[in-house]
DNA sequence: CATGAATGAGTCTTCATTCAT
DNA sequence: TATGAATGAAGACTCATTCAT
């Protein structure tokens, strides 16, 4: 029988876990220190380490929850009503990818890259990253397997394997939007239905 | 002052260079030391210095090296007398992907991947990256270029919007060759070249 | 205030006394901490604060607890009916430390070696330590007293000065109970039985 | 080839374990600080860490040194031309004490009663205590047979059996002069003596 | 009274860099 | 020019204690 609700904790882990993207947005996950963390929440050190082991565990929880999110229209897609074409169902990606730039929490696609290079040395975010790589793989295949179906894509070809293009396709948008300075959806999405015409 | 000298300090260079990539491959950017550094490298911590300002001043020559190099074969291919075909190309360059991968110094597109992740916080590295980006895509567009000379690709279209796409459908291999295990550049290509049909 | 509530007062805290034992018998006084203490009680951290007034008040109460107890047996020799020699009464001090070191609250002997430790740095435990020692050294001496009067001891020699040496051996035997291995009383005895002789 | 040469790194090493040993027989093991060392040492944190692995490294160190020399005088005595007698030994290992106590270091008595206490809770320093009382129990066996064969000992009795008893007896009066006021070898000899007699 | 979340000073340890030899 | 011992600021984490509920 907990005294504090258990709203209270979630919203407090939020409350922490948020000023801590917002840190590695800002410097990257080994820049992220807990002092600017600890600032950042408002919080004191002791109560950041109630709710997170150290360290790893709040990078992980970081890790986990910049790489989800940006498939979250593809399902709904693949079980809408609307015809899907390709280039259709990238662009409401890319669009999700725009707007999460811009995020208060100061820029999932941002914080995604440093998982990802942090996935290529550790092995705990590795599995994060790869169970949601996994994810964003089989939701493209279903969104293929329904462009297919409303006859907007050719019957042959493994849509497993389309799907990981559709998957680069995605990604590399997110990383040139954020190294490069001219890269908009319209100007991009051109350039991917230029190249299946 | 005599060649030989210039030599010298150019292979001394390297030496460092080289046990550093080493490092990084390993440990990301910040989790390399500089006494990991020196100590693989075989060389004092003065010598080190004595080629490099100092631990930024490696980063920023390892992501050059890192990034630099995939795209080599772009201009040879745009250059050659074969036919262009999108998926040859690609092809091509994956191998090129491949090979870095099971390299020397560690896996470059994993160093790749890394230098990606310290772009989006340090601005010097960040206008490496840039440049090298740049750079591929522009090598995409004088082969996407070739390839619609040779008739393998439509007559429309603005060719660097388009080499956005191929420059991401390269990445994309690299990231997931990286993360998931069973990557390989033919069901790899045999995605892209379906997307294309 | 109703007798009730004391007995419940005493039962509480003799509740905390006992957790904090098994810890500063599993960790000693410094690397026991007050949550370990707090959640082997089974208490929350303001009811513990309730009985003690912090960790300092606590260490002194296990180190009162600790020391005390070991010469009980003493007395009881000294004013019994039986013969008395020094071999007999160092047997039955020796059982009864023998009798300790299996003790639910994780062996009295260990926290006494913690003690004496904390003695040599904190002044007020010293002199919990001091008036323990004290208080052995003068049951030696009784014992001593009436061995002699039994016979079983020369007439000559200052008999709180013998003391000393009993109580040497009495620390010296559950010190090396703890270190080395193949400590057993009837050896210890046989050892000290010869070298009275 | 060292630049610098073994005798300074011995010294150096010899420099901060000294500094440290006043430190733990100041404040014992667990309230020595890093800091503590490190001010007192002379030396900074990064020189510290470069002689000792760490902590405990340093603990371990410092427990080695303590209880050893304790009984060095033993085997001068069991080699050596003079009638040996227990009360005999027994002062001259006192006489050891005493001078230790007052030692520059601090005092290795008191350091050694806290390396008994950390023995009782982490086995490494245990390893390290128990290997020290075997060999001060040997060396007492040894002198015992030297008496023995003098004709100051009884032709009875396990010599090593009879040791033990011996090193409780010293331990025993290091102990109780830390923690009592008037103890002096003179008195406590002639308890010793008398309980013989 | 009881609770246990929150506090924040204090610890150990690392590591980029320098400079006397 | 080369060495590597030394520096010390900065980082992650702990824990005795309090106090709002």
């Amino acid at each position: 029988m907990p005294r504090v609700t258990e709203e209270h904790r979630t919203a407090r882990r939020d409350q922490i876990l948020s000023a801590a993207m917002r840190c590695v947005a800002r410097d990257g996950f080994h820049k992220m220190t807990m002092a600017n963390v600890i600032a950042e929440s408002g919080l004191s050190a002791g109560a950041v380490y109630g709710y997170f082991k150290g360290k790893n565990d709040l990078i992980q929880a970081i890790a986990r929850r910049a790489v989800g999110g940006f498939a979250a229209d593809l399902d709904t897609l693949a079980d809408g009503d609307d015809q899907v074409t390709l280039p259709g169902a990238l662009e409401v990606v890319l669009a999700r990818a725009r707007g999460l730039t811009a995020d208060s929490e100061g820029g999932l696609p941002r914080i995604a890259i440093h998982a990802w290079s942090e996935a290529a040395r550790d092995d705990e975010v590795k599995e994060i990253v790869r169970t949601n790589i996994d994810s964003i793989i089989k939701s493209w295949a279903r969104v293929l397997a329904r462009a297919r179906a409303d006859g907007n894509l050719g019957p042959d070809g493994d849509l497993d394997q389309m799907a990981r293009s559709m998957y680069s396709l995605m990604i590399g948008f997110a990383l040139q939007g954020l190294i490069l300075d001219d890269v908009d959806e319209e100007s991009y999405l051109a350039g991917f239905t230029a190249l299946l015409a």
